[in-house]
DNA sequence: AAAAAATTTGCGGCATGTTGCAAGCTTTTC
DNA sequence: GAAAAGCTTGCAACATGCCGCAAATTTTTT
């Protein structure tokens, strides 16, 4: 890859991002750490971007103090999707959702990694696109504003003909009593496919939503493979998901 | 092999690739480095592509990096945009396809415009989703790294179950006697596709491409409702597109 | 069609650019 | 305050770029 191709795409992950971390584009970009720093050097003195510790932010973003903040407050989503690439494998078929979670798990996808992944998040094929060697299959239909994912009848449609190895899921809500819930009908109406269409489902939350409860139930507790957290797995809090039977990282 | 069949080579491969190394070329073409490396010094003076350590890139890069300077279509294409976005009524449904072009109009939507959008252009998605009063539709199925469209048959049936009002493209190539050509044979497909879904077809184009052929044919003329353009309908250029009968703006 | 002129090409030598690595230092995290 | 992660500097290895020149090729002239 080109220097300048390679800072164009750094440029462009900013400016979609409005921060990048230089270990995610180095892993990304399979370059080294020092590329990545020079690289957000020379930009931060073109003034494309602001160099921070451990990355940069869009120059967009002047708030100083809040912004610097910003970068780190990022790493339990970070951790949280590192394992979750973990479970990725070379010639996999990838059933995907949206939110945050899911797309910095789009953003550090190794460059390496050859596999289809189908999803209907607008932000998430975004970032898949970006992947050399990743396949890419958007699953079409009207675009909720909100979740920024295609949802309907045509979109369901889609999905219910798929058995993908993997369906990794971004959650809002989970307790024992009524499993992973939701607030969006339509949403959970996707979610629901999404579920039935994966042979393994993956769920994604940050602690801070474990033991919490939404109006609208995705799915059993039961249905769930594997739960995703930034917490250790032999964390007390998962203890009573690993006790129900999911494998807990 | 002749100079001018090389230049127009490395001048074909950077504006589809949208990068060369100077090594691939010097393989593949088998003439030294010092031959490409000249080779891309003049197509760089005349503006053709950019050179960079160790190949070229396509003007279309510098987008963001030299807004400045203005180098490459980006003001032709504003005026592109905002002709276009002059079609568009209240309530329309519109299909659009990808490309520099259309990413314009995108940007420049009025904000009370109540329109649906329909399209197969991820990056096109990205932009309508910003709007307040847009609807969008996805067309989905696998999409192409290069042009970050989504192709291939299940799009194709989709666009066909359409009939949208305008359809909107962004074109590489016309001229009077072969139409409208371009040189991906998947992405032609999907334009035919589009073409035949719409009352009205409207095309965008920098005036740099009137008058100019790809191996592959998308239309022929008479299928052309609008053609824009960022020179005045009265350019001697574009009267024989108007005695053909089409509405030039 | 041959000769002359102009252009183009490849090569060697040298300058510069780019990258990864190691050692020592600073910041952040726990 | 110790461990981990990130930063800085200098350096070596390698790739790429530039210059002048002579050989090869194309174009023009006779």
């Amino acid at each position: 890859m080109l220097k300048r191709e390679r800072q164009a795409y750094i440029l462009h992950q900013v400016n979609i991002h409005n921060k990048v971390l230089s270990t995610d584009l180095s892993v990304h970009i399979n370059v080294s750490d020092d590329t990545i720093r020079r690289d957000l050097q020379e930009l931060a003195d073109a003034g494309k971007l602001i160099k921070v510790h451990g990355g940069a932010l869009s120059p967009s973003f002047h708030h100083g103090n809040h912004a610097a903040k910003d970068v780190y407050s990022y790493t339990q989503k970070r951790i949280i999707a590192q394992k979750a690439v973990s479970l990725i494998e070379n010639g996999m078929f990838v059933l995907t959702g949206g939110g945050t979670t899911i797309i910095e798990m789009a953003k550090i996808l190794p460059a390496q990694l050859q596999a289809t992944f189908i999803s209907g998040s607008i932000p998430a094929i975004y970032e898949y696109l970006n992947h050399p060697n990743i396949e890419v299959i958007a699953i079409g239909d009207k675009i909720s504003k909100n979740s920024k994912i295609t949802i309907g009848h045509e979109a369901m449609t889609r999905i219910r003909q798929l058995k993908t190895d993997l369906c990794f899921l971004g959650i809002n809500a989970i307790n024992l009593e009524n499993g992973v819930s939701d607030n969006d009908w339509e949403v959970v109406q996707i979610k629901r496919a999404m579920i039935e269409a994966s042979k393994k489902l993956v769920c994604l939350t940050i602690a801070e939503k474990i033991n919490s409860q939404q109006p609208l139930q995705v799915c059993e507790l039961k249905k769930i493979d594997i739960l995703i957290t930034e917490l250790p797995p032999t964390d007390p809090l998962l203890q009573p998901y690993v006790e129900a039977g999911i494998r807990v990282l």
